[in-house]
DNA sequence: GCACACTGCGCAACTGTTTGCACAAAAATT
DNA sequence: AATTTTTGTGCAAACAGTTGCGCAGTGTGC
């Protein structure tokens, strides 16, 4: 047991040959020896020599490992995405490091100091809820460390982003809402400082007010992740005096709460009430009434920012223009939008 | 940009004393005056110096991570356990990298070795349903790498684990549907070469055997995880000449999915099929009806996991005896198995 | 006045790998 | 035969940090 690992100087020892030599032979280098390359190959084979990645990381001053910092991982859009980023960057030789912020900015700060004193090569990060102050990214960019922005982006910092178009997604289930003959929308939005809740709240208010409907203010929620804050503000618009025709959520697992509230409530789905998630989450079709959400593509979204980050890593040297990518989405219309046309 | 990380060379050459000296005045070394520290400290300060971790691993000859391989990170047992082993882990200062084996042993094999190469401290492994040689595990051994197995354990290789005692819950399982008068009860098992699949099938078989019930053989089903394949295997139960009363599944996925295929059939569940499910996932509390299923501390089995693996890194000279720790879990009774009893 | 202890700091080795340079021997060219 | 080129190999430095040891210089005790 414990047995060290087989290195260049076991090898060198063994065959009476400098470390530098079994190097530049293992590397099939024109200035080795045939003779001696073969030699240095068989022994490696017979010792199960593997280059110490540890020591090469640390030669290069730099990890072979890309931090990812998401909310949480059990949020179905991030388990995706951090598929999409492995798939690729697996692939390109790197590892992932993968940390959960759980919607702390100091939490998502501890991490990014952490992973730079490890000198991961790059981050990919989609931001906490809370996360209202930037100084942590802008000193990666100063650091010169690489760094895509996915999902969740930050538009004070100038970095590769990798987004859906949000308020366009919001537009279309909107417009979808209003074609199926409701004008009564109400929209159960994240919490206010989570910037791409406010940008499907533009897109909801657009909407409304292309096809002549005024905004109707007390229908527009902002709420908590937490089953008891979607629960209590759900209340607030189907306990009113004049409950919404429909409501779009900011995420899968509010309306689904919405939806727990609407049947509190004596509302059936999509009788008196439509409603409209966001994310396509698994669970979407199998409850009752099958949820209409809007598809992201995580897998690609992941991928993408993987890929974003791999290009600026090996082009470490040359300034690359940030990029923003924006992946489109789909609207998936199931029973809980099913209403007649009017 | 692509300014340097200070180190402490940076802070030796600008106050002219040796590295050495840096280093220990940093550590507050009782050698060092109290007039060189404050100077240090000031500078170290100033400059912004955070000792590199990498140059430390390297040292070390190990790095402060954790390998973490587990099938896929969207199935819920897995995420909520790698917040347990993150939780832990980050609180005794590792990093966690995780990999997804995605069900391969090919892929869980090429995981295995790279972060081996990687000098990872220890792993932190839940099998792929297709592993069936153990080699690279016992390499690991032979090695003396740290090695914590978790819910999916490998029986052959003597290292932690962190189980649930897969019998008992599926034994308490059947019991509570017999109770409710439940006789013809089905199994829906996961792939044959799971084990922890095929210790769910004893405590099934044990319980029927217990209350005086013979086991048919053609209750017992064994199908792969995708939906397809649990949905042809439910049909195979539920249009035979004699549906059975109960089903127990081995995962709530394949519990959904048996209950479309009873609906598909016509079958009213609770009142002519019971379902059982495995793991609480939360979907299981929105769906009609709600899902019986059984609840594994998902949490705690990653933090102890964690708990295991951080002692035998740390004890790396002693030889600690492997231990099994079986946590328990506990059968979360809903309506998807509400009948009136007999 | 001499031995001894203590204080404050630097030297050097070590971790595994790569790579520019040097240097000898062999080969090719004058 | 003398020079140049080519070939095959080794030396040493570099990456950032830690740590045993040594070595001055100062202080203490008898």
């Amino acid at each position: 047991m414990n047995k060290r690992q087989t290195t260049l100087k076991d090898l060198a020892e063994k065959l009476n040959v400098s470390v530098a030599t079994v190097s530049r032979a293992l590397k099939d280098h024109p200035r080795i020896s045939q003779k001696t390359k073969e030699a240095v190959w068989q022994l490696a084979a017979d010792l199960d020599y593997e280059p110490n990645q540890l020591a090469l990381s640390f030669r290069n001053r730099q990890m072979n490992a890309i931090g990812v910092v998401v909310p949480k991982i059990i949020y179905h859009l991030y388990a995706t995405a951090i598929s999409g980023i492995e798939d690729y960057a697996n692939a390109q030789g790197y590892n992932i490091i993968i940390c959960q912020s759980n919607e702390s900015m100091e939490r998502e700060k501890a991490i990014i100091n952490e992973l730079i004193t490890s000198q991961v090569a790059g981050f990919i990060i989609s931001l906490s809820s809370e996360t209202n102050n930037f100084d942590h990214f802008t000193r990666l960019q100063k650091k010169g460390i690489p760094l895509v922005f996915f999902n969740r982006e930050c538009e004070d910092v100038d970095a590769d982003r990798v987004i859906i178009d949000n308020f366009q997604a919001s537009y279309d289930a909107v417009d979808h809402l209003i074609s199926t003959g409701c004008r009564r929308i109400a929209y159960m939005g994240g919490p206010a400082e989570v910037q791409i809740s406010n940008h499907r709240l533009k897109g909801y208010q657009k909407a409304l007010a292309d096809n002549g409907i005024t905004v109707d203010e007390r229908l527009v929620q902002h709420c908590e992740f937490d089953k008891e804050s979607v629960l209590s503000h759900a209340r607030r618009l189907v306990y009113g005096p004049q409950p919404p025709e429909a409501i779009l959520a900011f995420s899968d697992q509010i309306a689904i709460n919405t939806m727990i509230a609407c049947k509190e409530r004596g509302l059936k789905i999509p009788e008196d009430v439509s409603i409209v998630g966001f994310n396509n989450e698994p669970v979407t079709e199998l409850i009752e009434p099958p949820l209409t959400t809007i598809d992201q593509p995580g897998f690609l979204m992941g991928k993408t920012a993987a890929e974003l980050l791999v290009r600026q890593i090996e082009n470490s040297d040359t300034v690359i223009k940030p990029e923003k990518r924006i992946l489109s989405s789909t609207l998936i219309i199931r029973k809980s939008t099913n209403r007649n046309r009017l």
